[in-house]
RNA sequence: AGAGAGGUGGCCGAGUGGUCGAAGGCGCACGCCUGGAAAGUGUGUAUACGUCAAAAGCGUAUCGAGGGUUCGAAUCCCUUCCUCUCUGCCA
């Protein structure tokens, strides 16, 4: 959620940089605006009626005090007048709150200035690429086959337990999974990430904390049976980064650097065909998550060290990838700034995403109410910056196509003190 | 899950209807004292919103959360969340 007073003191530049997002912000600007001096004008007059009616109980304290009631009951009428128009300006107040907030739910972040304009992912700008395209024999398979012909995932198993989009990962499969996730925390963990294991419920609060409430709701697995009110998690960042929810933080705490592993739950009610097939699209998959909270003059130094981070990973997975900067038009709401990874499936011939770089600057620290006590005394807000080091599936598909031979599946080199084996045949 | 007790500022803790945003203590910050430190001593020490060009100041709200009673609520009532003790259940 942007910030009112941003808003007013950056209004042409908001306007502008949304714009790179194919939208034309100026009504909803402007009607902010509006409903923040309604709201304001509202808040001062409720707070002088207030005033005006705590004088007055105080002296009806003192009345009954000293005894003189007559005087007292006197006083009381008056106050019941007062009673009535704050309670009117109150329910005035309200209402212009909600609709103010309700029209800031609706305005994306201010895209960073490098966002390059666009439409769709055609748009976005490939910053860097590394790693070699290995050459496979022709009767290379996607790994959906490989799967099946290895028996290491089972997508009909998981289908008769719950449904599609529920995979079941077997022997070495599941040994792989495991060895990823290890893998992954330990090269977190060595770069000054603190591990951390969080709930995979969360509840009304933390889900609004990332803003995946009120809009997205249908995109969560919801628990609302004999009274229970939770979501499952469609990703670690909203436990993890609700454990900053409220906090005023010192200068001192910076960086907050944070790494947990958790399955994600996503209903994705979306498209069908080859691009959601196997591991591509799932309803629960694993992932590991970096997280930052940063002061403001280095988010984007902080962004840039997540970046390099992720690539030391691929590097040495050996997994030929690319990174975007992402357009106006493929930014993901809450984002100010995304680098995306896609690694390159040989087998399948395109390029997988499989991790999402972002800063959110102060987009989601606003909701979250997520601050800090800057050199001047003052509270600021904080920025926020995640990504995915790594989602799990996708980096699997890649492994198991790109490491295809005619022998089996060979290990990356890194991964086999994880695994305890260096092929799967 | 049942019975009981309780949730007050960074922490401990007083406060059961009226100048209470809240005594006292600890902690912290600054000053005095000291050769230096400790001890001692003095002052200060929540957040949000509004007002103001801004700061100061002033106003409003906040004693787990939400609602109610009352001229007036930390204090009374209701709902809800959480914690502790006992009992039950359980990996």
């Amino acid at each position: 959620m942007l910030q009112v007073a941003f808003i007013r003191e950056n209004k042409t530049l908001v306007i502008d940089r949304l714009a790179k997002r194919n939208i034309d912000a100026t009504q909803m600007i402007n009607d902010v605006l509006v409903l923040d001096d309604n709201r304001r004008a509202l808040q001062t007059n409720l707070d002088n009626t207030l005033s005006e009616s705590n004088a007055l109980s105080k002296n009806i304290g003192m009345l009954f005090k000293s005894g003189e009631i007559e005087k007292a009951n006197e006083l009381k009428a008056k106050t019941s007048s007062l009673k009535e128009e704050s309670k009117k300006i109150t329910e005035a107040l309200n209402l212009k709150t909600e609709a103010l907030n309700e029209l800031l739910y609706k305005i994306p972040n201010v895209p960073h200035e490098s966002v390059p304009t666009g439409n769709t992912d055609e748009d976005n700008e490939e910053v860097f690429a590394e790693g070699d395209i290995p050459t496979l024999n022709e009767n290379a398979l996607p790994h959906w086959e490989l799967a099946k012909k290895y028996d290491i995932i089972d997508f009909e198993l998981g289908t008769k337990i719950t449904g599609a989009g529920f995979p079941v990962y077997k022997g070495k499969g599941a040994k792989l999974q495991r060895a990823l996730i290890n893998y992954f925390l330990d090269k977190n963990t060595a770069a000054g990430y603190k591990e951390v294991q969080v709930p995979h419920l969360v509840n009304e609060d933390s889900a609004r904390g990332t803003g995946q409430l009120p809009d997205k709701e249908g995109q969560m697995y919801h628990v609302n049976g004999n009274g229970d009110n939770f979501y499952l998690i469609p990703t670690a960042e909203v436990p993890a980064t609700n454990l900053f929810r409220g906090d005023l933080l010192t200068e001192k705490d910076f960086p907050k650097a944070i790494t947990g592993y958790t399955p994600c739950f996503r209903r994705e009610a979306g498209s069908y065909g080859a691009h959601v097939r196997g591991l591509n699209r799932l309803h629960q998959f694993d992932k590991v998550e970096i997280l930052r909270v940063e002061h403001p003059t280095r988010s984007y130094e902080a962004l840039n060290e997540m970046v390099e981070h992720v690539k030391t990973i691929l590097r040495e997975l050996k997994l030929p990838y690319r990174i975007l900067r992402l357009c106006g038009g493929d930014l993901g709401f809450t984002s100010a700034l995304t680098f995306d990874f896609e690694v390159f499936s040989t087998a399948q011939n395109r390029w997988l995403e499989i991790s999402s770089v972002s800063n959110f600057e102060t987009f989601q620290a606003n909701r979250l109410k997520l601050r800090f006590k800057n050199a001047n005394g003052k509270s600021e807000l904080a920025h926020t910056l995640n990504g995915s080091s790594l989602a799990l599936p996708r980096v699997l598909a890649g492994i198991l196509e790109n490491y295809q031979t005619k022998n089996g599946i060979v290990i990356p080199e890194v991964l086999v003190p994880y695994t305890g084996f260096d092929k799967i045949d």
